[in-house]
DNA sequence: CCTAAAGATGTAATCGATTACAAAGTCGAT
DNA sequence: ATCGACTTTGTAATCGATTACATCTTTAGG
């Protein structure tokens, strides 16, 4: 029971370096954040103080006088979805580059968690924004943006506002997702959706109809299953898949949990995957190579995205930003892999029979 | 080209506040940190101020003011691995609970990284540790020591020093990952490792000498191979399996990935699974559910585990720590699923002819 | 009605850096 | 040696809150 041993190390300020070295605190100060604004004499002598001494600058105290953290808020929904720790990743590198830290704002999926990082934007702990939930602007967005702070969007092009987008070819992947379905020979259609209201699903969904309008095909050709983005959704989607009479041949996931979720489901139930029914996802998750068949999916630029997104905020803080920088979309990759293959004979012959 | 278009939000001090209730800034102050110590006239004078003027505090200045920052640092060794994901679910429930936030310092399984971190707690911006890097205390997590912040070691029973280790019981499941596979029958063991070095490596490792021991088997009768915790680990070992003139029948990875890509791997070359060798996995990630077939593996009981470690870590940031709260270790479940089965009768005979 | 104790509020110091401004030092040209 | 221009350093204000201490009010007890 031994209260307050902690923080017993003793702090050194910059008043004790600047004992030690015998000048001023201003020098100190100058020395370590303008070294060529001292004389290398005193910078060497302010430096040994330093390094004796073993003192650290106390950033809360320097965050208040210059008035920036150098630190960005990035609100991810939800952490457990690799992809975001893909993103993540490129954010950092970017932005630890240029010396700012991040701090992470994980939602799981969950909404009012957003009020929790409008308040550490409002108390002025961070310079910047990176948005990745997927809503459309809410309260706790709209709060975000009345701080006046920088913000990027990412992963949902925000059409109001001035506020920059970064994000992927959504739409024209969807639309080409439809369109190695079809070129396969796929005339009916499912559809696994994203959380609806979602700007992404949204994007998503229309580049599907886009690519249902290009192979001639129409609202009447395919199945629509509202999912999340996770595993259960696909699951779930394969329970209905499995009770309809006239099933579709082609599956597209805006995500490869449900893909992954619908494929582990139907051939639970001897469907046979491509023979049967062909699975297109989305995202290319790691984990996408390592199914049975592995899965035909649209691989994001994920560590690209991240960076992209970095540079469009860094470049927003410091007042640099050029409208040709903007808005940024970056195109998706087929992988082409096992879950996809031509309708089969034994399909079309009993399609025809049921005609 | 604006510049300093940001920032433009007039920026409300708890002065302007005051000024506009017509108390002082210390009566404002208290309102809002110790409502009951206002007469409650007051405090309603004030509130209507706060709200009228949409005041929140800057609490940088708060920060350098109380010296705490109500934030604690996270570092996780990867970000990628959904392992860590849930567990920070967990902390975060713990500490959000009582006021603090968390900032995550993702090492990317990257050493130097770890710098990086240790800068943010010598320069004072967080109050705490939660240290989930597997190494031995190594020069970073030295220097945090030094601090003199209060730390908590999770993943990794650090025995040196009076860091707190709140844990799996890492060497009971690998024990018990070889007794189930040692009553099916197998006698010759692969065992897929972490990344060596890795404390929690050796706790896996040490388990599975013991299981070995306890069902009467030596150190000829297994095959080792070196992993770090990742799919390609188990696509090597594999690769090394399908080589070897005596196969081992039972295969336990110290992570749900390895065990996972060594499935694909050696599936993809015929080899059947349970029939041919059985594998077991380690951490129960929601996909060892959606292999095929589905993945024997341990559950490690991950949101437990990080609200666990936040308690500990809050208790010791109140000062109020105890003793017996000092480590914790929790207990894994066995998820007894598809890839293990008893030995079959062909390997049985086949080895027999062998010797 | 008076006094002491308790309660509420205000004044000003404080946290630890950065930086505007002033002062001092350096140097070369005259 | 003197002047001005430039470089280097120091002094003290500042960022925006919290809080020790002082002061003023209220309450309770006699």
């Amino acid at each position: 029971m031994s209260r307050k041993r902690w923080r017993t190390v003793k702090e050194i300020r910059i008043a004790d370096v600047a004992r030690l070295a015998g000048v001023s605190t201003a020098t100190v100060s100058r020395v370590l954040a303008n070294p060529d604004m001292v004389r290398s004499k005193t910078h060497d002598l302010v430096m040994d103080a330093v390094r004796r001494s073993g003192y650290t600058p106390n950033s809360v105290a320097r965050n208040l006088r210059t008035r920036r953290t150098m630190t960005v808020l990035v609100v991810v929904p939800n952490l457990a979805n690799p992809v975001f720790a893909q993103i993540l990743r490129g954010i950092d590198d970017e932005l630890t580059q240029s010396g700012y830290g991040l701090v992470i704002g994980n939602l799981d999926n969950c909404t009012e968690r957003e009020a929790r990082y409008v308040d550490l934007v409002r108390s002025r702990q961070v310079d910047g924004i990176l948005l990745m939930t997927g809503r459309l602007p809410g309260d706790g967005t709209r709060h975000m943006g009345e701080a006046g702070l920088p913000i990027v969007a990412m992963c949902a092009a925000i059409p109001d506002g001035r506020i920059p987008n970064v994000v992927v070819q959504d739409r024209e992947a969807s639309r080409a997702a439809v369109h190695h379905l079809a070129s396969l020979g796929h005339k009916r259609l499912g559809y696994i959706s994203g959380p609806l209201g979602n700007v992404i699903e949204g994007e998503r969904f229309a580049g599907f109809l886009e690519g249902l309008a290009d192979a001639g095909l129409g609202q009447q050709d395919f199945v629509r299953w509202e999912g999340r983005f996770i595993f259960a959704a696909g699951v779930s989607a394969a329970e209905n898949f499995l009770r309809l009479k006239n099933r579709p041949t082609g599956i597209f996931a805006t995500c490869d949990e449900s893909a992954i979720g619908f494929l582990k489901t139907v051939r639970a139930n001897g469907v046979r995957v491509p023979e049967d029914v062909s699975i297109v996802g989305f995202d290319g998750i790691e984990f996408a190579d390592y199914t049975e068949p592995t899965l035909t999916t649209f691989r994001q630029p994920l560590h690209e995205l991240g960076r992209a997104g970095g540079h469009v905020l860094l470049n927003m803080m410091r007042g640099e930003m050029r409208p040709e920088d903007w808005n940024v979309r970056l195109p998706l990759t087929l992988l082409a892999r096992d879950t996809t293959g031509p309708v089969s004979a034994g399909v079309r012959r009993r399609r025809m029979s049921e005609a």
